[in-house]
Order: C-alpha cells, then sequence, then structure tokens
DNA sequence: CTCGCATGTGTACGGTGTAAGCATACGGCG
DNA sequence: CGCCGTATGCTTACACCGTACACATGCGAG
C-alpha cells in the first residue's frame, strides 16, 4: 500500500501568504469585498480556517495584502517619455485595474497602510510630476489633485447603478421613481448615463486633461 | 402609589426614525462607522435592539438615513450668484460637513441610493452648471469631474495618518519606518504633510478652480 | 530514532444583523 | 367607564463573523 501519510490523490500543494492572497483576490472578485470572509476563504483553499492564521497575521493584513496584489497590476511607464502622457497612461492603467478588480478603489481609499506596490506607484507619480519641472509645492499639491481625480471618478462610476447592458434596465425602473418633476436636472443627468457612450472614458480622460493642462499651465507661469 | 406603567421618573420619549437617525449619527461621529452596530444603538437610546426595527427596515436603510442627515447639512448657494462661486461655496461646505463627519465620506460614495437630500444637492448642481451655459453633454462630464474632486480630495485627506498636532508625531514614525532611499519622493512628500499648512484647504481650493476655471474655458471655445 | 518546529484542526467566545413570538401600553370605540 | 386592536418594545434564537487557545500531525535536523 502507498505511505500512509503521503496521500498521492491530491499533492496538497502547501499552503503560503501568496496562495492565500491570490485566492482572497479571486474571491472578492467573484462575490464583492463582503463575500471575503476568513471561513469562506479557508474553505475555498481547501482548508480550515484557523490554517490561515499561519500565514497572515490577522484579516487586515489580507485587506492590506490583496490591495498590494492589484496596486501591482498597473503600469509604471517608464522614464523619459512626455511626463503628461506617462501619467495620463499610468491613471488609465490605475481605472482600468480598479474596474477589474470592483472592490478595490473603496477598500484602497479606506486604508492608509503604505505596502510596497502601493508606495512605488505614488514615489513613481511624485517623481514624475517633480522632473516635468514643477515646483516642489506644487508637485504636493497636484499629487494630491491628480490622484483625487483617479479614485474619485473610478468610484463614481463603480457606484452607478450599471451601465452594463441589460441592467440598463434597472437603471430605468430606478429612474421611473424619482420625483421627474422635483429633480428635472438630475433626472436628465441620469438618462444621459443611459445613452450608449461605452464606459466614461470619454468624462474620465476629459477631465484628467483638464487638471494635466492646468497644471503645466501653473507650472509655466508660477 | 403612582400608576403602574407610566414610571414618572422618566417621560419616556417615544422613538422615532428621526431620532434613531439623529443618534446614530452621533454615535458614528465618536466612535467611527464601524462602532455603529444596532445593539450599541439601542443601548444608547435605552432600549433593546429590536425595538429599532419598528422604525427602520433593517441596518441598511440607517445607514442610507444617516448620509441623507448629512447631506441635508451642505449649504446650496442661491441662485442669482456667479456659478463658479456658488460651486466653489457648494464644493467648501460638502468637504467641511465631510470632514465633520469623517466616517460619511466614504460611506457616501459606496452606496448608490438616492435619498431627497443628496438628490437635491445633485439636482441643484446640475442645473447651476447647465445656467451656467455648459453644453448638455458638458454639463454632464462637468458634474461627475467636479464631484470627483470633492470626493476624492475629502477622501484623500480623511484617510491622511493625520495631521492634528501631536498625532504628527505618529506619522513621523511612519516616515522613520519607510526606505527613504528607494521611495525618495514618496518620503519627501509625507515630510510636506507634516509641515504646517493647517488643513490641505489650500490644495482642494486650488484644484477645484484649476477645474472650474478650465470648464468655463471649455465653455467657451466650443 | 527522536526531538522540535511548522503547519493544519477543533472548539469556543464574544460580537454582528435580524427573524419570530410574546408582553405591554395607548387611542378610539361601545 | 370598559374593551380591544394596534403600535411599540422585549426576549429568545439563529447563522455568521474574526480569532484565541489547545491539540494533532507531518517533516527535517541532530
Amino acid at each position: 500500500m502507498a505511505r500512509k501519510t503521503n496521500a498521492r490523490a491530491e499533492p496538497r500543494i502547501p499552503l503560503s501568504k501568496d496562495r492565500v492572497l491570490q485566492a482572497a483576490v479571486a474571491l472578492a472578485d467573484e462575490g464583492g469585498i463582503e463575500a471575503l470572509s476568513m471561513r469562506k476563504l479557508a474553505k475555498e483553499l481547501g482548508v480550515e480556517a484557523m490554517s490561515l492564521y499561519n500565514h497572515v497575521a490577522n484579516k487586515d493584513e489580507i485587506l492590506d495584502g490583496i490591495i498590494d496584489v492589484v496596486a501591482s497590476e498597473v503600469d509604471l511607464p517608464p522614464d523619459g517619455a512626455d511626463w503628461k502622457t506617462a501619467i495620463r497612461q499610468n491613471a488609465i492603467s490605475t481605472r482600468d485595474v480598479f474596474l477589474r478588480h470592483p472592490w478595490a478603489c473603496s477598500l484602497s481609499m479606506s486604508r492608509q497602510g503604505g505596502s510596497s506596490a502601493r508606495l512605488r506607484r505614488g514615489d513613481w507619480m511624485l517623481k514624475t510630476l517633480r522632473e516635468a519641472g514643477l515646483s516642489k509645492d506644487l508637485t504636493y499639491h497636484a499629487y494630491h489633485i491628480v490622484e483625487s481625480h483617479i479614485l474619485g471618478f473610478t468610484l463614481q462610476q463603480l457606484n452607478f447603478p450599471y451601465s452594463g447592458e441589460e441592467l440598463a434596465g434597472l437603471a430605468t425602473t430606478f429612474l421611473q421613481q424619482l420625483p421627474a418633476d422635483e429633480y428635472p436636472d438630475f433626472v436628465e443627468h441620469v438618462r444621459q448615463h443611459l445613452e450608449p457612450r461605452d464606459g466614461d472614458e470619454g468624462g474620465f480622460e476629459l477631465g484628467l486633461d483638464l487638471v494635466l493642462d492646468s497644471l503645466e499651465r501653473l507650472r509655466d507661469t508660477a
């Protein structure tokens, strides 16, 4: 007979922080962040809940970890390119990543922990701004302004009832039950959301360019 | 003896949805949103947890309700004034309210429910933009861009380790434990955060004016 | 072989939101 | 005045959460 313990049937890949985080991201991706519990995560890995604690200190460490996993997915364009297009690319990449992991944007905004991938991105953006010739002070503010647009815009888009094809139906019912005479402009706005304009990259990039051009102007006049 | 039930000692103000929401806001203000549980809220009101369900359907309704309570605190400047200063005032007021209720900003971004005060504010801003002469399309985008800045910037500020006096000490330790040679620009940025610049209204209003001026320019050239 | 350590398990505790049934108090009716 | 339906509050109970703690088991080093 086979050796008693080394059950050949399943090679039993050992757990690891990496595997835990990977599974956590997958779980959050398909069920939302509220579906990510230690018990469900353990089950997903074929293990008991407490076993996870051999690889992570607590759930917070998992949350910080999965934020870092998604943060590591965003592109940091190489130096040398024009600063505005570099930041533009990074902003768009950041947005894409957050749309791919819809739970990550709000989670990322609600915890201040600086894990490596996030630090790397922040440092990259600051360096890019600084090397673009912005003053120390302007760089400081520009960073927050650009980040505000990226995070704020993406979060808004993620929280909208959804533009995904048939789910527009859901939005129309939402529309019908709000008093059109009392909030006419808001109703009009929601209606505009339902027009086919595949995503809101349009508005996102419009605002982004507004901000970047303004910063450039500020740099040149100051 | 006194009548048996009508215990004179405490007139027993009856519960009401309003009283529940008011207490919920107070609880969240002093303990953060995670301190807001049905049991604690009930205790605060001198009542048992399940009694709350006579006045609200579930906890979500409480969350939507307290968002509306804070939303009703923001100023909607009267018509007639210059659109940029009107929106400016509203933006600053919105930011102030969110700084007063630090839990409200992220909560407000993570639920799409349109309760009356929020709808009123959204409608007001859209109307203001439209009457400023922005095209339908530009109004649509401008709304999201302005909102992104307000919400994104405020959220960023709320999540920063804190600029409050001695808590700066906490931030300095945070600073010391991150590798200064690896992320030099980020370290510099955090250091700038610690300089006395009471709040970040500076950056907030700078970015806001950037956006508003750009929108005006776009209106006039299109 | 045996020991120690890393890893996974089982059980338990205090917390959460809330469903169901019971107790009580109040307002309108005879 | 007395009665009763309804609104309000209380009690108990359930499923789920994060995680502390004690224990079982496997593997590599001496």
